[in-house]
DNA sequence: GTTGCCTGCCC
DNA sequence: ATTCTGC
DNA sequence: GCAGAATGGGCAGGCAAC
């Protein structure tokens, strides 16, 4: 397959946000690509370079993809970075600069898609001196070869920001377009759907010849004939009965890749070995699967109303998520939230668990602990995450306790158990106390056994509570409303805005990141960023929207002064700040930093005298760790 | 030899 | 991590 | 209700620059 033919796929799937349309237009090329491009053509699609469990990374953002386009287009970085701050995409600069020297240049290789994927992965060999300039070359050497458009996603590709609104949830769907039965007249009405198809692969895609039609009574029964008949076309009585039976579809492909998170190996089961090869998928105690995410509740009340009541509320603490693992063999690993493998760093935790009657697969959280049992701040613990130097001294500097909250095997998947069954097995396993744990939690009926349990929670020292269904499956990687989070709304900060930055991708028009300062004798001492929480759209609802056009024009009559994408401002707009923590910082001059910055509002009634002061900064900063015990 | 920028990944 | 947005 | 794309601070490691 030609990159060529990729890089359009990705001209078309950037030029609208309708899902069906990306679904149609995926499914289409991956139905007519070779089976062993499968591989690469999926990743790419993903904007990975690697598979998820794959430890290997480029080693290339920003920075060295300047230098890249520098090489390769010979620009200056200053003129590079102008661009950028115009465009908000390095592939459009790329893209920019191939246009301007295609005129110059005679001939180009035609890239086809294996070869840019293997180059690709070679951005992660590590040679010690001289590794960047490797991958400059490497990068270089294919923008040769490229045209504007493939020029574009080159880059895009090793930035890892595809920014086509494609993610692992259009590609599963094309999975199951592409390779499995389907439920006639769903999306027969989409016109983009056809589109898609007749354009990129005509009428003659392996599944659409030789269908036999199956008429079914129930989803249930179309599943069925769907595993014996690879080939169908079901019909369904009706179509709240044909989207029951393209859900249970979906499901199928969504558990093989909950137990896999290898969306190459499914797709060639799902066109090998259809429904029935991606049932048999199953959880392998060894290797990780994604981690259950939460949601963030505004109060208390919506989020015992999104769990529903009789609920469970555990502490929330304040560590890092480990997925702890003991294989057939009784052998133990470790896997963060990202899927990264961090037993060796944690030589403790493989102790605390190895007697455990594996196989077992724990979902828990990792709290570092001083001499008294004290919890220690995050950024304790994160010493030890990426640690890969003299790991038995930081075992031993920094303790940690694991508190237990879930398991997803135990005797086989415990994923489609209710939670309640889950944490009984929590119980079962894990001591209520010592270094490994279950983590803190009570049976709520009512409001107020919540309410009552949050303030022990804060009183502990932890960041909040979590609220969790009953009978809620387990799903990795998704963030539901059945497990929910709730923590304290801590006050604003008034501060003053004394740099900015333009933004990327769609926010390229608009200033979207801003630095923040304090007052104290006179000057303005920065004490973050901030840059979320504006909007980009204008609320009419609202009156009090604070967009991000409207602080951009604010802040232009401030400019002092350009640089890339940076901007230097006359300190006189204040802004009031929410944040979860403020923390000591080892860069910003203030001496702190905001943990979880987000914008409020504007204070345009405020002048930058009457930001807060670094007095009430320290004096925040010494309050926050009593809430709770008043 | 030391410092500082860059990257990726925790939150 | 938080937040906003489109489907 | 969910996924995706914007954005935050700080950490270790690794390379380049000094």
């Amino acid at each position: 397959m030609r990159f060529s033919q990729l890089a359009s796929c990705f001209l078309a799937l950037e030029a609208t946000s309708k899902r069906l349309e990306k679904t149609s237009r995926v499914s289409a090329l991956i139905r007519q690509c070779d089976l062993d491009l499968l591989e690469p053509l999926l990743l790419l699609l993903q904007g990975r370079i690697y598979r998820l469990i794959d430890p290997r990374e480029p080693g290339v953002s920003d920075r060295t993809m300047i230098k890249a386009l520098q090489t390769a287009y010979g620009i200056s970085p200053a003129a590079i970075e102008t661009r950028w701050r115009k465009h908000g995409d390095l592939g459009l600069v790329a893209e920019e600069l191939a246009k301007a020297q295609a005129q110059v240049r005679l001939v180009a290789e035609t890239l086809d898609l294996q070869r840019v994927h293997t180059t690709l992965t070679k951005l992660a060999v590590h040679e010690g001196a001289g590794a960047i300039d490797h991958k400059v070359r490497l990068i270089t050497e294919l923008l040769s070869h490229a045209d504007p458009a493939e020029a574009r996603y080159i880059v895009r590709l090793v930035l890892g920001q595809l920014r086509m609104g494609v993610g692992e949830g259009i590609i599963r769907d094309a999975i199951c377009w592409a390779f499995l039965p389907m439920p006639k007249g769903l999306f027969d009405s989409n016109e983009h759907c056809d589109d898609a198809k007749d354009n990129s692969s005509g009428n003659k895609t392996p599944t659409s010849g030789n269908r036999t039609v199956f008429t079914c009574d129930t989803a249930d029964d179309a599943l069925i004939i769907a595993r014996d008949n690879p080939q169908a076309l079901l019909i369904l009585p009706d179509e709240s009965a044909a989207r029951q039976a393209y859900n249970l579809i979906i499901s199928t492909v969504q558990h093989a890749l909950d137990v896999s998170n290898d969306f190459a190996a499914v797709a060639l089961v799902a066109r090998t070995r259809g429904i029935g090869g991606l049932q048999a998928m199953d959880i392998t105690p060894g290797k990780p699967l994604k981690v259950m995410l939460a949601q963030k509740a505004e109060s208390m009340e919506k989020g015992l109303a999104s769990v529903g009541l009789p609920c469970q509320a555990e502490y929330k603490y304040d560590g890092f998520r480990v997925q702890i693992h003991i294989d057939p063999h009784q052998e133990v690993s470790i896997f963060t939230r990202r899927l990264e493998n961090v037993t060796r760093q944690f030589p403790d935790i493989v102790s605390m668990v190895k007697d455990l009657p594996g196989p077992l697969i724990l979902d828990a959280e990792a709290v570092g602990i001083d001499q008294d049992g004290s919890f220690l701040p995050f950024q304790s613990i994160s010493q030890r995450i990426r640690r890969k130097h003299r790991i038995a001294d930081s075992v031993r500097r920094l303790r940690v306790q694991v508190h237990v909250f879930d398991v997803l095997y135990r005797q086989g998947s415990m994923l489609s158990r209710p939670f309640q069954e889950r944490r009984k097995a929590v119980q079962e396993l894990v001591p209520i106390n010592g270094p490994l744990q279950a983590a803190t939690a009570t049976t709520i009926a009512e409001e107020k056994d919540a309410v009552a349990f949050y303030e022990k929670a804060l009183a502990a020292h932890n960041e909040g509570i979590m609220l969790k269904a009953f009978d809620a499956p387990y799903r990795p990687g998704s963030r539901v409303g059945s497990m929910v989070k709730v923590k304290p709304v801590m006050d604003g900060l008034d501060l003053v805005i004394v740099e900015a930055e333009w933004g990327e991708g769609k926010r390229a028009t608009w200033l979207t990141s801003f630095t923040l300062a304090c007052q104290h004798q006179g000057t303005c001492l920065a004490i973050g960023k901030v840059g979320t929480g504006l909007k980009e759209k204008l609320d009419d609802s609202d009156e009090e929207t604070l967009t991000f056009a409207a602080i951009t024009e604010a802040l232009r009559p401030l400019i002092e002064r350009q640089e890339g994408r940076a901007v230097w401002l006359r300190p006189e707009l204040v802004v009031e700040v929410a944040f979860e923590e403020i923390q000591k910082s080892p860069s910003y001059a203030s001496g702190y930093a905001l943990r979880f910055p987000r914008m409020i509002r504007l204070r345009e009634d405020r002048a930058a005298d009457d930001a807060a002061s670094l007095d009430e900064v320290r004096i925040a900063y010494e309050q926050q760790y009593r809430r709770g015990l008043t």
